[in-house]
DNA sequence: CGTGCCAGGTGCCAT
DNA sequence: ATGGCACTTGGCACG
């Protein structure tokens, strides 16, 4: 990994067109020739960046300032970062090695789990007949079926917002239109999440 | 900005849990406290982060270890950001001031701009009533008016996937309801996207 | 300030 | 490869 600090500025041109004006900045270049233009704030999201794989190519301007060029996968037709390079305050290289990962823990898949294994929490008498039950849509988080038998569609978010209702709908009506799963009357839904949004619980009671 | 390079390992607690083994990495402070930690490799998202505003301070373990923890806003009681420190192999600090800010172009808002200014490339004879023309559930991008009177309202996305004829749809069915909209006839809706899907053409044509 | 929605989204896993 | 979908999503604009 490469890491220079310079006072430089930067046009992109790809999917859109993006410019920095000249200040100074980080200037991050990894192994896999990715590169991320950071200042001294905002959020994680750099500036600039070009995603791997990519390639940079030091170059000089017809009037013979130096300028950096950073092409994506599709190489010179593709996304183009350029880099006016003003004044390098500090250039610096590491080896880093490979990372071994990221563990992750607590996500929809965590609570998808602890439902599956309580439906009862859900709605008394719920039993589990089969997570990530697969339609032709895309498979329903959680398929159940309630004491008197009927059918439910459990769809479960970690933050209940109106796409993960909308989610839920679609599922519905397809399931509701297969006879042998509306045996007991027709399929019903549960939006499980950990934090509802009001409007998605306006649109659910619809 | 403060960059160092180290041997660390990483703990992250706050909406999720995450892990992060004892390797090389290069370790991000910014003037706001915000951290990032970066590997050598992925893209520009950081394997572990705080958001600012945070506050990072450097510690010891009982064992004698050097320990880093970062708080988010919530302070202790939020998401905290544990790096244990085996050992340091550079550690450098830059001024980087102020950041004069990105001017992004040719997004979705500049591609609807173009479509409001020529509606006719939608459908012959089409009309604007009004860009972002606002519902009890969210703005329409385009509500125009069709060479017979009726309205239509049109959705504009970069890329035209499922969610985004679902988007349209929910619209439709809310402006339908909507007796001084369907005068001449029901609202129709237009799906515009620069790429189309399969999937979603599928749908929009239900 | 919440609420909705876009993003050069990125990443993960399925067919 | 393509599609569907979660994400510590982040970020912005508007009511």
């Amino acid at each position: 990994m490469r890491l220079v600090i310079a006072r430089c500025q930067v046009d992109y041109a790809g999917r859109l067109t993006a410019h920095l004006p000249m200040a100074t900045r980080l200037i991050m270049v990894k192994n896999d020739g990715s590169v991320l233009v950071h200042s001294d704030g905002g959020s994680y999201k750099p500036l600039n960046w070009m995603s791997p794989p990519a390639r940079l190519r030091e170059g000089v301007t017809e009037d013979g300032r130096v300028e950096w060029t950073v092409h994506g996968k599709d190489g010179p037709d593709g996304d183009t970062l350029r880099i006016l390079v003003d004044e390098v305050l500090s250039d610096s290289s590491h080896d880093l090695g490979l990372d071994p990962g990221l563990q992750k823990d607590g996500v929809e898949k965590h609570l998808q789990e602890l439902l599956a294994d309580h439906p009862g929490t859900l709605a008394p008498g719920l039993t589990l007949v089969r997570r990530e039950y697969p339609t032709a849509i895309g498979p329903v988080d959680l398929l159940c079926r309630d004491d008197r038998g009927s059918c439910v569609a459990v769809e479960v978010k970690r933050r209940g917002d109106i796409d993960g209702v909308e989610q839920l709908t679609r599922y519905l009506e397809l399931l509701n239109r297969d006879s042998t799963l509306c045996l007991n009357g027709s399929v019903r839904g549960i939006f499980a999440a950990q934090e509802i949004r009001p409007q998605a619980r306006v649109l659910a009671t619809d």
